[in-house]
DNA sequence: ACAGCGATTTGT
DNA sequence: CAAATCGCTGTC
């Protein structure tokens, strides 16, 4: 399997507004080439946006080291360690001076357990991702970069949108403390391996993997 | 300096 | 439901 059967979204589906970004990074590819591995890749079912302007993004307070990625150009990985344990990808969004990402939350892997990468810090640790990869370009070149969606991800969003039923959910974003009430969280509801159930969130699971 | 705490996961 | 575990952030 080439690189070229993964191609890299380019900058301008980056630079813009994370919440437009967010739901249509779903059902895009995550591809990772690790030196001296096997390449690995996976639907992403499920992320979620981040702005300047809300309290819960981690530019919200100020520009410092840490974030300042988050405050680069678009098309680059932020990536950051949470509870000292986990490490959580973003993609950053928009345009340049202006927090904006989107965090990836789940991929399904084919072939892997359902769940093994169904969360933030699970996904990181499947793909072999931490804070050296932050600040790096989304493109083959760097080793980690995101693919448009394939034809048979394409179809499936269409035959079940034509049947009057959206696969793609929109809920309120997890494991946040302010700005809850936003509903800036989308996941593939044909999926087993989204992280977990947002509050409120009655959606029945459902049977079929989008991969 | 130092206590607090987090865009999580796992086990009790 | 609490521990694990690290480093940034705000305060003393």
């Amino acid at each position: 399997m080439n690189d070229s059967a993964f191609p890299s979204l380019d900058r301008a589906f980056f630079a813009r507004p994370a919440e437009q970004v967010a739901p249509e990074l779903v059902g895009c590819l995550l591809v990772r080439r690790a030196p001296g591995e096997a390449l690995r890749w996976g639907v992403v079912v499920e992320t979620e946006a981040y702005a300047q302007s809300e309290p819960a993004c981690h530019g919200h307070r100020r520009r410092s080291p840490q974030n300042e990625t988050l405050f680069g150009e678009p098309g680059r990985f932020y990536v950051y360690l949470t509870y000292g344990v986990h490490h959580c990808v973003n993609v950053v969004t928009d345009r340049r001076d202006w927090a904006n990402g989107v965090l990836l939350r789940a991929v399904a892997v084919p072939g892997a357990p359902e769940r093994a990468a169904a969360g933030p810090g699970l996904l990181a640790r499947w793909f072999g991702i931490d804070r050296r990869h932050d600040g790096r370009l989304a493109a083959p070149a760097s080793g980690l970069w995101l693919a448009p969606r394939p034809p048979a991800v394409v179809a499936l969003l269409e035959r079940q949108r034509a049947a009057g039923d959206d696969p793609l959910r929109q809920t309120g974003r997890i494991g946040i403390s302010q700005a809850q009430e936003l509903p800036w969280r989308w996941y593939l509801r044909t999926s087993r391996s989204v992280s977990r159930r947002a509050p409120g969130d009655r959606t029945p699971r459902h049977d079929g993997l989008a991969a």
